[in-house]
DNA sequence: GGTTGAACCTCCAGTGGCTAGAGGATGTAT
DNA sequence: ATACATCCTCTAGCCACTGGAGGTTCAACC
């Protein structure tokens, strides 16, 4: 039996994000001990390790939760899986596209800094000036 | 003189957004109509262009403020906004080696799904067991 | 059995960067 | 004068946690 800590240890996880999790019905409601404290088995262990890593990967809440739901439905088809995982997936392709028009102009806007006074500095007037950009980098917070 | 709404539309912001910006102190209180509306002109375009085109390059609230107050010293040497910038560089290429190993992961998730029950899916097969891995992600969300 | 002290408990609030909606006032065109 | 688009303030919600206050329990040691 593993206090919540132990647990939050060998997940790596925060004690408050495994509260969090069985807050919102990620992770069940736990045994306690007369005096109210949780205590958690392998099951519990399996399940946080779980979800943990499939953040690591980048997987919402919301996603986890579908997957959760799946391994629970050993005999269903694994398509939906294999569909969440294919969203992921161009989510994180769309991200690095991004970025790489990010990190393309900002490479730019720093190799173009003389030094000089901030009224000359690459960097703000870039900054001011949209059409100086090269890349297409419409989009916020993708 | 624009009203909050062609200010929007001028820059691709959501009415809100300014509203919001104001709230923070990154935008000024504007002046107001004798009914209490708002009113731009110029400068405040400039100033929203300039910090809706640098969350477009990924730089935080803070430091568009920093970027800000430095455009306002023009006599200040430009070191500090180079640092701003490179700063924001590493997060940008620190962000894109992280979904480079995800990418990587998913895609060979992806790959060896060979379409039958849940019970053998690799996807979930890989999210169960960290050690299934070929590249390190241990960070959430960077 | 008593005493530490680390770890546990609940509850509330805050992060960043917005976004949505309620309920009402204003501005402009006809 | 009227219609109605746009404006106003205020509050609450999103995601995925994180931190802290103030109090209780557990396990080890004497």
């Amino acid at each position: 039996m593993l206090t919540i800590g132990n647990l939050a240890k060998k997940t790596g996880t925060k004690v408050q994000t495994i509260r969090y999790y069985e807050q919102i019905g990620l992770m069940p409601e736990p045994g306690r001990t007369e005096g109210g404290q949780r205590r958690y088995g392998e099951a519990e262990l399996d399940r946080l390790s779980f979800i943990r890593h499939s953040r690591q990967l980048g997987f919402s809440l919301d996603a986890i939760r579908e997957l959760l739901d799946l391994g629970d439905h050993p005999d269903r088809p694994c398509q939906e899986a294999d569909t969440i995982a294919r969203r992921q997936l161009k989510q994180v392709e769309r991200r690095m596209a991004r970025l790489e028009a990010l990190q393309t102009e900002l490479r730019r806007m720093v190799r173009e800094c003389s030094g000089g006074r901030t009224a000359d500095c690459r960097v703000l007037e870039v900054l001011r000036d949209h059409s100086e950009c090269l890349t297409d980098h419409e989009e916020i917070g993708v």
